[in-house]
DNA sequence: TATGCTAATGCAACTAAGTTGCATTTAAGT
DNA sequence: ACTTAAATGCAACTTAGTTGCATTAGCATA
């Protein structure tokens, strides 16, 4: 099992409190806040909160703010950017669209703020 | 005065404290958050949020969340893209960076995180 | 300039995401 | 199986932002 693999390859613990969370992030393709997850999991939200902290430092796993005061994790893979609609509050991976150069900085995430295709569509 | 006008224009009561909030996110070339800016006004911060809030469906300012859990204001110009640098948390008006398009999306305000050329430079 | 209506304000109580301290449990090496 | 440090659950806390309500202050009209 690969999610397993994932914990050791860190030198983490593998308990079932991270097996699940890793679990529930990768079987999802969009990023997921503590309210989406908190019915699915079984730990104590400072447990999560403790162990995303711990994905997070180890690269397993990032995350942005959306704009409902909410923060957003999925499995890292490879960067891309984030599209969050203002219209539908939807929030997609947009693994087609390559992280833009700026001179003299490092862009390390990007998040675009708009209308989606589907609110386009019916507005 | 043109704050005065500003508030006019938009069918507003002029109230003391619309005119200080104005003046301030008028005064400063950055966005600030409301822990920036208590310290400089005399409302409350309910009549804070309330009247950021009108501002903000009057198109008057816009606001985007940082990483800090704060949302930052600013007074609406023309559209452009802002930097949050992950080293020092600087928050940068990128007004030469003009925002890039997306098929079938309605890019309306980007946010582009990472390293500061300063945080780059000093490394 | 005084009067009256309504929107704006101050205050205090509340909400909700995320954090922390601490006692208990559990993974994993021996 | 035994040991030990790390992980967990629980409850208390922190803090940005919100809400209800009584009071105040714009602004229009006379
Ligand atoms: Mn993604
Ligand atoms: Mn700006
Ligand atoms: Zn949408
Ligand atoms: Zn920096």
């Amino acid at each position: 099992m690969q999610i397993k693999n994932m914990i050791e390859e860190k030198n983490l613990k593998v308990t079932t409190a991270r097996k699940e969370l890793l679990e529930i992030l990768s079987s999802e393709k969009k990023p997921l806040s503590f309210e989406d997850i908190k019915d699915k999991i079984s730990m104590d939200k400072a447990t999560f909160y403790r162990n995303i902290s711990k994905f997070e430092s180890e690269s397993m796993v990032n995350s942005f703010e959306s704009n409902d005061k909410k923060r957003y994790y999925e499995i890292q893979e490879f960067p891309h950017a984030h599209f969050i609609c203002n219209g539908c509050s939807n929030i997609e991976c947009l693994e087609n669209a390559p992280l833009p150069k700026l001179d003299g900085y490092t862009i390390m995430d990007v998040i675009y703020k708009g209308m989606c295709k589907s609110c386009n569509a019916t507005q």
